[in-house]
RNA sequence: CGCGGGGUGGAGCAGUCUGGAAGCUCGUUGGGCUCAUAACCCAAAGGUCAUAGGUUCAAAUCCUAUCCCCGCAACCA
């Protein structure tokens, strides 16, 4: 009775807003993989949770006019429905502004501290907020966030530093001797070329520009850098004690099986988060999976458009499994997955409609008409059986191999092979043209009940991907799950066991039109949401957009900025350059050469002749080697689309603009 | 010389690490069947595996060069 642990865990979600169906397919993954084990026999914790600090909060829920604190909490719950309606198994929901947390990483950090591991120092340089991250001038692309090309500002504050290099061999070395460390294996080379070979500098691990953090206890300026205070979720979720007092379950569970993350955080998760580890003396996580992110087709995501896809939504309008059965199907192993309204009803229909509801819904039938339900084990075999029961049996074992490797995807098209072959089976003995011969009946029986037993077999396998779908096929056959251990014997079905009379229909068959249509009525609710949690805010306007605002100032500050009207005279792309065009300008009798990241949106050709707003007086900057000396102003949505400001009537270029 | 991903039958993808007869799903066409959700089963058509060189008995796979696409980030898993 004694079962493995087996501790997996996925990035804990950021509470700046609803999380979308990419965000969603972590969960879902991890909660196969959890269901998968567990019905594999292994004694499973698995955690998830909310990461709830940071600037990028703080700000947002001024915006919203609620505290830090409200805010998360709305946002924390909101995922937390999410993970629910997807029926995720999680064990524990951790939030980092949980109180037991807070204190460990209080705990942690002084910790580190007295043993030197952190210590104080100063940081100078470009600190970008969404991405709560610093740069040096280097790192900038143009001048901007080279993470997320957004507006980057200049920063100085005293801080904490974590020593990395102290810990860069020894990390080198544990990645080289543990090959499965970092998954997928490509990614290692990565992290080890990019990161670890070049060597690695402190890193700072404390900020006191904003209060929504963890507070350094003994140092009440500071708060935790986040990615502190969320990486040691992992552990503190467990009860781990920095004084060694460790709970009960971090004593059993730890080290983790398995972090599954996205493949953009993959650094914080082999870098950083295992050198925190080694400084705490703690042993490192077995494997750290950095999954492919699902992508949405047809263009380009964005909120002011309002084609941003929502879990919540597609369960509305497909179902819990459907859903999940797409987002694991359609992501491969180490590939980004893309998901769209066609793409989805194709697979359901193909899939889980024709093949596997289908298959269901004519066997019940058959032993319906047939037998009046029931199913009968009449022993009348014939070679052809031998055919399908070898596919059915030999199952379990090629998705055990597929799971192994994490390989989702191909585990459940392992079983869906299986499905397959009972229709095929079907065909190949026509238990329709049995049932006309008295003679056969037994033989039909027979059949019957070896379809019965292998979509039993088939849908215990399948109960850890769409756990609902199982137990409905269960209830529709009168029997439940099976354990894995028998799932390679064939014939544990209970001969003269009667399946229900009235099968329903699994997957209804959908029609495209009509779920295009559903979806698109769905669009006025999915822009609303993510800004803040009042009410009157779902009654946006799409047309309207807010922005942060920005502090008061005064006319004289408003009139040193010197805007007149330009004409373009010439306009060429950057060389070099993708988003860069460079304009000569003509502001009243002097030209003025002028680079702007508006490739994308206009021509060279059509810049040509326009009369545009022009900040005049802007200190002249280099983008790209080239010299500007000025801005054309734009208007930018949320999308990022750019439209120049041009004058409404005809003015002479150099007009000024007051 | 910014980083990264990719170019395989009409569409979407696997296969590339570890060379050994080009595979899957959808679509198309023809056939079969009638238990079932217009489903299921069988068969066929359709690819110079981006291009050009090279290594090799053998290259989608390894090497070199070139061309083209896509993302650099929205909600960042």
């Amino acid at each position: 009775m004694d079962k493995k642990p087996y501790y997996i865990t996925t990035a804990i979600a950021y509470t700046s807003g609803k999380p979308h169906i990419g965000n969603t397919y972590e969960i879902v993954l991890a909660d196969s993989i959890a269901r998968y084990k567990r019905m594999e026999g292994y004694d499973v914790f698995f955690q998830t949770g909310t990461d709830e600090h940071g600037q990028k909060i703080e700000q947002k829920a001024e915006a919203a006019g609620v505290t830090p604190k409200e805010f998360v909490d709305t946002i924390a719950s909101q995922i937390k429905s999410i993970w629910d309606l997807m029926n995720t198994s999680y064990d524990k929901f951790i939030r980092t502004t949980d109180a037991d947390h807070e204190v460990q990483i209080q705990k942690i950090f002084k910790k580190l501290y007295e043993q030197g591991d952190i210590y104080k120092g100063e940081y100078e340089g470009m600190y970008c907020t969404p991405c709560e991250s610093f740069f040096t001038a280097s790192q900038l692309a143009d001048g901007k966030c080279p993470d997320c090309g957004r507006e980057v500002q200049p920063a100085k504050e005293e801080a904490y530093f974590l020593k990395l290099s102290k810990y860069t061999d020894r990390l080198i070395e544990h990645i080289n001797t543990h090959p499965e460390f970092i998954q997928p294996e490509s990614r290692k080379n990565e992290m080890m070329n990019n990161f670890l070979l070049p060597g690695l500098s402190d890193l700072c691990v404390s900020r006191t520009s904003f209060k929504w953090g963890i507070p350094v206890d003994f140092d009440s300026k500071h708060v935790v850098y986040v990615w502190i205070d969320a990486l040691s979720n992992y552990i503190t979720g467990l009860g781990f004690d920095a004084d060694g007092n460790h709970g009960e379950l971090f004593r059993r569970y730890w080290p983790a099986d398995l972090h599954l993350i996205g493949k953009d955080i993959l650094r914080f998760h082999t870098i950083y988060w295992p050198i925190m580890l080694m400084a705490l003396d703690v042993p490192l996580p077995k494997q750290v999976f950095g999954h492919p992110w699902l992508l949405q087709g047809g263009g380009k995501m964005s909120k002011s458009t309002g084609n941003v896809m929502y879990a919540d939504d597609l369960v509305s309008i497909l179902g819990v499994d459907a859903v999940r059965y797409f987002v694991m199907h359609e992501m491969p192993f180490d590939n980004d997955g893309v998901i769209t309204w066609e793409l989805l009803v194709e697979r359901i229909n193909s899939e889980l409609a024709n093949t596997l509801g289908n298959l269901v819904n004519r066997t019940i039938s058959m032993s319906n008409k047939y037998f009046d339900g029931v199913v009968t084990n009449s022993g009348v075999k014939e070679d052809i059986d031998s055919e399908l029961t070898l596919t059915v049996i030999k199952t379990a074992g090629k998705v055990a191999e597929k799971m192994k490797e994490l390989r989702v995807a191909d585990a459940m098209s392992e079983i869906f092979t299986l499905f397959k072959r009972c229709n095929k089976y079907i065909d190949e003995t026509m238990p329709w043209a049995l049932a006309k011969d008295e003679d056969k009946k037994d033989r039909l029986a027979t059949v019957l009940y070896n379809l019965t037993e292998s979509i039993c077999i088939g849908s215990s396998l399948l109960s850890p991907f769409l756990p609902e779908t199982a137990e409905r096929i269960f209830a529709q056959l009168n029997t439940t799950c099976r354990s894995f251990d028998t799932l390679d014997i064939f014939g544990e079905y209970p001969s003269g066991n009667k399946v229900t009379a009235a099968p329903e229909i699994l997957f209804a068959r959908l029609d495209i039109k009509e779920v295009l249509e559903k979806a698109e009525a769905l669009k006025p609710s999915v822009s609303a949401d993510t800004k803040g949690s009042s009410s009157e805010l779902a009654a946006l306007d799409e047309s309207v957009m807010d922005m942060e605002a920005k502090a008061e100032i005064s006319y004289d500050d408003f009139a040193k900025l010197q805007f007149q009207v330009g004409e373009i005279i010439e306009c060429k792309a950057v060389e070099k350059s993708k988003k860069l065009l460079c304009s000569q300008v003509r502001i009243g009798n002097q030209m003025k050469q002028i680079v702007s990241g508006i490739k994308q949106y206009y021509s060279p050709e059509e810049m040509v002749g326009k009369k545009v707003m022009v900040l005049v007086n802007l200190k002249p900057a280099t983008l790209a080697g080239i010299l500007s000396e000025g801005m054309l102003l734009c208007a930018e949505d949320e999308g990022g689309n750019l439209a120049l400001m041009v004058p409404e009537k005809t003015m002479p270029a150099g007009a000024e603009i007051c």
